[in-house]
DNA sequence: CGGCTAATGTACGAACTGGTTCGTTAGTAG
DNA sequence: CTACTAACGAACCAGTTCGTACATTAGCCG
């Protein structure tokens, strides 16, 4: 008698199908562009039809916008579930840094459609409800964690919390970005395993340096 | 009887053509991508027509290769004129990322194409002849300021130059390449010319406070 | 079981887009 | 002046690509 809630019981998908054109939208968008990525071939990959994709999303555009969505809201979650408590100034602000590091190094598809949607000056990104407004998380904790700081006279007392992630951003999201173009220029992968340690000491060290030093 | 170099004295212009169409394709490649951008659009911009374009450049895509090319002689040449004789290590790598950063704010097509090429994971860049190999002279340049601080005992000594400038990098192409997905999501434009200034100290004290830092 | 709707598949079309064909004109060499 | 070639233009073509019209099936409700 287990009884499905109102709607929705309707058992040949939908929920799954949606999930399932969503993840390889994903892919396919992230692989080339917008206006690389081609609705047929989105279609190709999934169990189902491009009828399907115009059925649940509307379009080309829409679903592109609910890629972004989805994506945006990894990290978001994983901002939320950082703890930081027990940590001195530097030792919380190189935590963040490092998992920063570790999140953009482990989800390159994220990075890449967040470069796409430069491309395209932000306009999908500010056509969604759901990511236009919402407030990122990791300010408040940057911000508390430099009050920390400045009280304990451990940081310089004219760092200002978007600008420290940005900078922690900044190192954490190029190597992914520019993983080709630099690789090619300079004879060096910088998403080499073997060098994955190193950067993300780097990042933690970088950031460290700069709040300890005088303002 | 100014007599021209043999051949080349044509004046049904040849080389301006060329010129123009480079330059609106710049545009036009950095404006849409690669996939985005339409070659009848480049030849409606230019003075002549789309058959120039073939007829010149020989298709799309080795057009998008000559206009790569030419961005990043840009940089090089930049790099070149950099001259930190006279200054502290200290000051020399400060002075170079000050200007790493002025020059990759000011050349915001540049930073877009090489986006653009690094969604396409470089597979241009890497058909270049002229670019694929062409060594990049901050490196050396790099190296030189590292040596001469770990001599005098005012950097740490396991800095790589490549690493280095990687660092710098990062901080200067990420408010031009994340312009508008970060101003969007965070209501401050990273290339707001008030900013400017600040960030342009704030690349050199990152790194200064870096290699300044024990190993 | 009959009917109703959500879910799905097939085939197609209109517009676009990279590239080409064919012909023309400007300038120069002889 | 004539012949020749580099430079150029207009129209066109074939393949692609987003989107849709139409038909169909699965599952549920009464």
């Amino acid at each position: 008698m287990s009884d499905q809630p109102p709607k929705n019981s309707r058992l040949r998908d939908a929920v799954r199908t949606q999930a399932e054109i969503l993840d390889v939208a994903t892919r396919e968008f992230a692989e080339r562009g917008y206006a690389g990525a081609r609705v047929d071939e989105i279609a190709a990959l999934t169990r189902t039809t491009k009828r399907m994709i115009y059925y649940y999303f509307g379009g080309k555009e829409q679903l592109y916008i609910k890629v972004l969505e989805r994506a945006y809201t990894g990290i978001r979650e994983a901002e939320q579930a950082v703890d930081v408590t027990g940590l001195d100034p530097a030792g919380a602000i190189r935590h963040l840094a490092e998992l920063t590091f570790d999140h953009h190094t482990e989800h390159a598809d994220f990075i890449r459609l967040v470069s796409i949607e430069n491309i395209h000056r932000a306009e999908h990104l500010a056509k969604s409800e759901t990511l236009a407004k919402a407030g990122t998380p990791v300010i408040d904790l940057i911000s508390g964690i430099l009050a920390r700081g400045r009280e304990q006279g451990v940081f310089r007392d004219d760092a200002d919390a978007v600008d420290v992630h940005m900078m922690i951003s900044s190192f954490a999201v190029f190597p992914v970005a520019n993983q080709h173009t630099f690789g090619t220029l300079f004879g060096r992968d910088p998403l080499d395993p073997g060098r994955r340690a190193h950067y993300r000491r780097m990042v933690g060290d970088m950031v460290v340096a700069y709040l300890r030093t005088g303002s």
